[in-house]
DNA sequence: GAATGTTTCCAGCGCTTGATGGAAACGCTT
DNA sequence: AAGCGTTTCCATCAAGCGCTGGAAACATTC
């Protein structure tokens, strides 16, 4: 039951973001009472925090499940399968891309457990994409960079009721697009410095 | 009086979101009675309406001022003014890129206006990168670039906060790395693009 | 069958929210 | 001085919020 209100509380959380979320709404989601709500979470915000750490955890996982697969494989290859995977996964569960953006502009509390782990994600996907030889010590632009492709998928997911409308395309024709325009601003970036890191040594 | 309520209320609906937000607060910061605010607004969701409009003709008019600036000049020049000005401005201004982060997610009212000027102003500014020839009939995948050109910069204006901890960097570093990561994605591939497009005609 | 943990139902608390009302005062023009 | 638009103060409203309490029913385990 923890786990079932977790999961949809992520999805109301993730529709209507913090402060547009009562915990009505999620009680009523799940199909319970909101005693029960509190009985196993208590304060909101306690949920809320859970959900946040879910979210992180399901995408790390996800993050090192595609490297798995990419492993080897060209640079340019790598990029565009990674894209791929990524971009569908999030497609999928959209709440992840809306729940990580919410964070950006939403008042920080505590959060202490997640800043250590972003950056190790990070550097696993800086060094994924040849971007540094050494995972740990991961400089500011690197870190950027990552930052960069992250949210130019996360953009695309959440506002993608938005872009529909405005480009009048359907589901499925959105997803191809969006897929095209990732690979036109990404790819070359990444590309192109590499081969003049190459070229210079 | 009326144009004071609208000013801080950008800031606060910027700073907290639409929920997040509520009238005495705006009131507070206005320093007047909450009575006045009704008086010269209404309800609360046309003063947030009458924001997003508000933000997004700054925005235009701001596409127009660097239109003119950069025009003649080389692509890869055009391209770089443009980003350093933009950034500039919404690092001024981070509620404009707030809000409109905010709009993604936020379920949508009416706002029937903005729809149609949108495009509009997209065509321009793709007409001005050189994605195409005709302004009015603009094509998805021109829209898209020119949407995941203007998204990566409100994202790291928006996710300044969560960034700067995350590098550790002070404001003036913050800003100089989100420059050149900006150029580093978004010029190799407009410049290839045109480059590619120039081969084979 | 006693004990324990879980869930429901319902009632309610204190507080904030968006929004309105009226009375009075202010500044300004005519 | 009268009129008008504006602003303040204050009181208030219904509704919704986060959250708690107690009583009873259920399931599981020992």
């Amino acid at each position: 039951m923890k786990g079932r209100i977790l999961r949809d509380a992520r999805k109301i959380f993730g529709e209507y973001g913090f402060h547009g979320t009562t915990t009505r709404m999620i009680a009523q989601k799940v199909g319970i009472d909101i005693s029960t709500l509190y009985y196993h979470w208590g304060e909101k915000g306690d949920l809320y925090e859970a959900v946040v750490q879910d979210i992180f955890e399901d995408l790390r996982s996800k993050l090192v499940e595609i490297e798995h697969i990419i492993h080897g494989k060209p640079l340019a290859d790598r990029l565009t399968i990674a894209l791929d995977i990524m971009t569908d996964y999030l497609f999928e569960n959209p709440e992840i891309s809306n729940l990580t953006l919410y964070r950006y502009f939403t008042k920080t509390r505590h959060e202490s457990v997640l800043e250590v782990k972003v950056p190790e994600t990070m550097g696993n996907i800086a060094y994924s994409m040849g971007l540094v030889n050494d995972k740990k010590a991961l400089p500011v632009d690197a870190k950027m960079k990552m930052l960069a492709m992250m949210n130019s998928i996360h953009n695309f997911i959440s506002g993608e009721g938005f872009f529909k409308v405005l480009l009048d395309v359907d589901h499925e024709d959105y997803v191809r697009v969006v897929k095209e325009t990732l690979g036109f601003v990404l790819i070359p970036a990444f590309t192109q410095a590499t081969k003049a890191q190459d070229s210079s040594e």
